[in-house]
DNA sequence: ACATTAAATGCAACGGTGTTGCATTTAATG
DNA sequence: CATTAAATGCAACACCGTTGCATTTAATGT
């Protein structure tokens, strides 16, 4: 399925710029960190990016992977919807390639603490990707 | 052990903003967001507290507790030292109040993925802090 | 194919943060 | 009290988040 049956899938209109994103973020299969998006997508103003990208995490297309350095980095939801996100999943971040990528958990990971109730657990782990442990 | 003292015993010099921001994280015991730190702290130029922040975190005073929308949380290093940084603990994010805490766990959290190399785990967790749950 | 309309877009503008260079001030030392 | 390396304040620039408003466009019915 492509980008304009996605979109109208879910009601959304098919614009020039929710197209370019979803397939900008489709092909690298990877988190795309904001200052990217921007760069690829820089026939379209900056604002239109911005209000897109709001739509489209509201929708449960995407969502924020990570934030870091005050870069944010954008991932395709491939489980969640508008109203549920599942997030039984890791942000991984390469320290060599900085790469940030969705890792997907058999088993999600449980966390209890006293007095406290816990209702969303995010993770971000780091390391070095396969690609760069083959390379070194 | 007071901040002027922990600032020689770490090596550093003693400098009003360094005091401040010491006494600033120790009182609230939580989190705080670089933006209520520039409020609190509006006296000094906010390079200065810019680049007290980064010596800080060189240092293993202070560390990023947590990044969301653009604000950025700071809070005290317990067990952390310039060489060695500690992460076997929770950042908490409570939904009402927005507070951020750090939440130290016995057992540290474990997390094993084929073909990559994990160093580091950062876990944030989202819910109701203790107090609002009273509240309620 | 065309008109209608709500939604999407582009532009301008403002405030906040990250970052750097440079001149001045200050904390630590002898 | 003099010395000096470090810390500070100021200026400046780029980038991002955000909003308002006028214009354009995608979807719908005729």
């Amino acid at each position: 399925m492509d980008a304009p049956d996605i979109l109208k899938n879910r009601g959304l209109k098919v614009t020039k710029i929710r197209v370019a994103i979803l397939e900008a973020m489709g092909e690298s299969r990877q988190a795309l960190p904001y200052s990217e998006l921007q760069k690829k997508l820089s026939i379209f103003d900056r604002t239109t990016l911005y209000r897109t990208l709001l739509v489209m995490i509201d929708k449960g297309f995407i969502h924020k992977a990570l934030e870091e350095n005050g870069d944010t980095y954008y991932a395709l939801c491939s489980s969640c919807t508008s109203k549920v996100h599942n997030h039984n999943h890791v942000h991984f971040k390469c320290k060599e390639c900085s790469s940030v990528q969705c890792l997907y958990l058999q088993n999600e990971i449980g966390l209890s603490i006293p007095e406290i109730s816990i209702e969303t657990i995010e993770i971000t782990a780091k390391g070095t990707c396969s690609l760069c442990r083959l390379t070194n």
